[in-house]
RNA sequence: GCCCCGUUCGUCCAGAGGUCAGGACACAAGAUUUUCAUUCUUGUAACAGGGGUUCGAUUCCCCUACGGGGUACCA
């Protein structure tokens, strides 16, 4: 492909549609920092870097009931750690804030009060029951499930009386039956997608809070945002977007839908099949400038044959002439060797200042000592003792049988993944409620808890020997440690 | 199922009609090194298939196959 691509400079650019260059990234916090939130944010901030704009940061936390302020606290850290600042933003201010879409109720309801005034939306009463309903028969007819757009064809006054009643609705979009919409991908050229196909998707829940659709097509507007970078992921759900600027009557952003990072197996980079976390590459010891350096190539490339760049180089030199829109594999290999090379350029007072901040600083040490000073009678067992908590993946060829004795090793992975989930859910690693939990899966699948408890020891110290477990987890770190479970148990399973 | 995107070595990229299809990771062999690592040299390895367009297609178009994404009162 490429051919289609206009080979325009974002100067001239700027220079062509006196339009200022404001990029954002806008992340959910309903979970850990995504190394695919970084992928993205990396070439928001190049992007603007390279042609002077802004770079904003933006929560999209519309979903109450999986958004947590624990987790864009999290983000929030994590993206800092890859060395990427943001002018805008939640924490830091601006012009077009708030930044966090919980904040900013009020503004979508506005909005999505006008577009009923407009006729591009409606109110909906239908309820869930009868919209599974009409699913399953969509389903069973073998037709595509979607809404028949019944409420549509409500008298506006009936609707308007039944809202004021406060019957409970929604507001959908009113998409077109006949015709196209064309979204136009800087990357891709034109997409088209027939209206007929698209989904009167709502906007406004029930709870009175946007879909993602309607909050970022507002926010994107009202933040003045001038180019939407995001995942391909959003490139089917475009129309919807275009649509909904249409009936505002608002100009269109340029859209740029970068390739999903991949697991090695070519799906959609996964924290089943792969680590995901920022989080967990900052624990195995990667360099903030090697992290950037290696999201960088997944897509991008410098130029000649560089491969080793820096990222002011890369803001020098960048052009979405040089994207890829292939599916990029995140290869850990190609990560490892960049990021030795980074430490290779560091000085001995670098690299030591380097692993300060990583783990042999005194914080991190001084965690530990409390958990190995009765365990140790010389100085010289410390190091012995605690070697587990400085490493990623452990050898498990070296270590004791992870399975206990009267377990097959089906059983004994089945153990693992549980209190796998158990971590998963357990965000802050909380040592009494990992306990409680722990015992009560062991109760309920007749486990004994000691077995239990032993073979998470062996996974994440592969010793039998160890200071107390959940200490020794949380001082792990909650990436490291389900990173072991999960090897822990890929290898059981193997076996 | 339907809609959309994609497809060059195992992996990440280069290649924008005529190249011995190039580099990097990984792998293999060798050199250097007391060992290991680093470094250097060399090697194995790819244009998914079929039709067009063209004097000539990896490159442009179409079809098929394969991969992926989407198809929620999640983002």
């Amino acid at each position: 492909m490429g051919g289609r691509r206009e080979a325009v400079d974002c100067r001239e650019d700027l220079m062509s549609e006196k339009r200022e260059v404001r990029v954002r990234v806008a992340p959910s916090p309903t979970g850990d920092p995504h190394v695919g939130t970084a992928y993205v944010a990396l070439f928001d901030y190049v992007f603007a870097r390279h042609c002077g704009g802004k770079f904003v940061l933006r929560i999209e936390d519309t979903d109450r009931a999986r958004s947590t302020p624990e987790s864009e606290e999290a983000i929030l850290r994590a993206l800092r750690w890859v060395g990427l600042e943001w002018d805008e933003g939640p924490d830091v201010g601006g012009p077009y804030g708030p930044y966090r879409q919980s904040e900013r109720a009020e503004i979508y309801r506005e909005h999505a009060f006008e577009l009923v005034r407009r006729g591009h939306a409606y109110p909906c009463f239908c309820t869930p029951e009868r919209l599974a309903e009409l699913r399953a028969a969509q389903i069973k007819a073998k037709e595509d499930p979607s809404y028949d757009s019944l409420c549509r064809r409500l008298p506006p006054e009936e609707a308007e009386r039944r809202a004021q009643a406060g019957e409970c609705h929604v507001v959908r979009l009113n998409v077109p039956d006949e015709g196209e919409t064309v979204v136009h991908d800087r990357l891709r050229g034109d997409v088209a997608f027939r209206n007929a196909l698209i989904d009167d998707q709502i906007l406004l829940k029930s709870d009175g809070f946007p879909t993602y659709h309607l909050a970022n097509v507002v926010d994107d507007h009202l933040m003045r945002i001038s180019h939407v970078i995001r995942a391909e992921e959003w490139l089917s759900s475009t129309p919807k977007h275009v649509l909904l600027y249409q009936g505002f009557g608002w100009e269109l952003p340029e859209w740029l839908h970068l390739p999903l990072l991949r697991n090695p197996d070519g799906s959609k980079i996964s924290k089943r099949k792969q680590p995901v976390s920022i989080d967990y590459y900052r624990d195995i010891g990667i360099l903030p400038e090697a992290l950037r350096n290696f999201l960088a190539l997944m897509g991008w490339s410098f130029g000649g044959d560089r491969e080793k760049f820096s990222t002011e180089e890369m803001i020098e030199a960048f052009s979405w002439d040089r994207v890829t829109l292939g599916a990029p594999v995140f290869d850990m290999e190609k990560l490892a060797w960049l990021n030795g090379a980074y430490i290779r350029d560091l000085s001995p007072a670098e690299l030591l200042a380097r692993l300060r901040e990583w783990r042999l600083g005194d914080d991190f040490l001084l965690r530990l000592i409390p958990l190995v000073r009765e365990r140790i009678r010389r100085l010289d067992e410390f190091v012995p003792a605690t070697t587990f908590f400085f490493a990623g993946d452990l050898d498990y060829a070296e270590a004791p049988p992870l399975a206990p004795k009267n377990q097959t090793p089906a059983e004994a992975a089945k153990m693992l993944t549980a209190a796998l989930e158990i971590l998963d859910a357990e965000r802050d690693m909380d040592a009494d409620a990992l306990d409680a939990r722990l015992r009560t899966l062991a109760d309920e699948k007749g486990w004994k808890a000691r077995e239990l408890f032993m073979m998470l020891r062996i996974a994440i110290t592969g010793r039998t020997v160890s200071p107390p477990l959940f200490e020794t987890l949380r001082a792990v770190g909650r990436e490291i440690t389900r990173r072991r479970l999960r090897q822990a148990a890929a290898l059981l399973k193997g076996s």
